[in-house]
DNA sequence: CGCTAATATTTGTCTAGTTGTATATTAACT
DNA sequence: AGTTAATATACAACTAGACAAATATTAGCG
């Protein structure tokens, strides 16, 4: 099992700057020590990405002189991967389609903490995902106090949108305290769920929301599928 | 009773010698071939041994380089990730940068949209790392209008800093417009830069900066190394 | 200005060395 | 028998350095 070795990366790397035009034909490309620069790798590594190129008729170099760009590759494919566009700061949350797991358990240290919670105070577990037509675009867990909110468990049976649950159940507005974001690699079960590969990546956000008292109501962490997802952060 | 494997002895004398410092940071150790002659193994034998070690971050292997030692960390605590907050990713960027590239290129469609450009128009790139201490933190390509800043490209010659090179071409401030996030898998060469492993996950930050006359004048997107930064958003 | 010579760049080639990976085999211990 | 550690071999991928050959740039000079 080879991985891909660095010069056909480079290789790629240059064809697709080229396809977009981004040195257009007669135009000279960096000199290769700049371009081993770039890559950080050897020179010699850089000449095989380019000899590669040149065989296939892209490039052309000239002793002393440089590597010109002869032409660009006629089917390239160009199409772009369409996102979905999230924006964090509005709702920042995806609407929940389905439902994976509601259950009333131990809290652990951590979530306790979030939630200004004794130690194991018992808490209620949300989990789902999130989807766009039938492709999933998120997968999260939300996490609530048990004792604030004693038929949130049973609200889930019903509802799946948590802003919908919280407001059924005494809480009418809450914001965003804050939103930790980290990449992750997707495990095997997250990647069945998600219907990515596993080994591909995602965003891994890790929020708290409070009342209108700054008392938190809701731990939530939501994986976004990476190759769907794009999370916008405009400022007011 | 299991004896003791010869890879764990290897290991744990080499590790003694780089405590000793007969190896400081930034050495080369011999050769694989040298220590397994050194220790009458075969090279496998003395692979285990260095691999060990390179899990632990004493060591780190280039291939067709050798094998070095690694300084211990500095600003960044293993095991913890460094936290980046909004307002700082907005204003002040992150500090030390490593250049890799500096240079004047065609713009591709979208780098001109993002700066309203006429397509095509011409750019000047700077790309480089953003390190803490001696790990790599972020990857990051700028990319400015060259008809605005027809100097800057020497300024980078200079000067690490963006906000800097900008202020000394005449912007004396500027604000984000728009970040954009999504989860992505490093490419070899981006591990390379960013010393990790091949297919690791990346947080990639798209952001377009304005001045105070909402004119673009930069397109800066950072990939951030998924396993050493978290980007904590916090509302104002 | 225009030409020439010297100098600096830049690609081409060659040799050598080093780590990464794959496969197969042997010895020893359970 | 089956598992594990170690050996043996071979090749691929990448680095390192040096030098030659072609071109570009610069300096000097008329």
């Amino acid at each position: 099992m080879t991985r891909t070795a660095i010069w056909t990366s480079i290789a790629a790397t240059l064809e697709s700057e080229i396809a977009a035009e981004l040195y257009t034909a007669g135009d000279k490309l960096p000199t290769e020590a700049a371009l081993a620069a770039r890559f950080g790798v050897n020179r010699h590594t850089v000449r095989r990405a380019l000899g590669d190129l040149a065989d296939r008729g892209l490039l052309r170099s000239r002793r002393g002189a440089g590597v010109f760009v002869e032409a660009p590759p006629t089917d390239y494919p160009i199409g772009r991967r369409v996102r979905f566009h999230q924006n964090i700061a509005a709702s920042g949350r995806l609407p929940a389609k389905e439902r994976l797991r509601i259950e009333t358990r131990a809290s652990s240290t951590l979530e306790a903490e979030a939630l200004e919670l004794a130690a194991g105070e018992r808490v209620v577990v949300y989990e789902g995902l999130s989807m766009s037509g039938n492709a999933p675009l998120a997968h999260f867990i939300s996490v609530f106090p048990l004792g604030r909110f004693p038929d949130i468990a049973e609200t889930f049976a019903t509802i799946t949108s948590v802003t919908e649950a919280l407001r059924q159940n005494g809480v009418a507005d809450f914001t965003r305290r804050e939103t930790r974001l980290t990449a992750e690699i997707a495990s095997p079960t997250q990647a069945l769920h998600l219907r990515l590969r596993d080994g591909d990546a995602l965003m891994k956000s890790v929020a708290i929301n409070v009342d209108a008292h700054g008392v938190p109501v809701e731990h939530g962490t939501t994986w976004f599928a990476g190759e769907r997802v794009t999370l916008t952060i405009t400022p007011e």
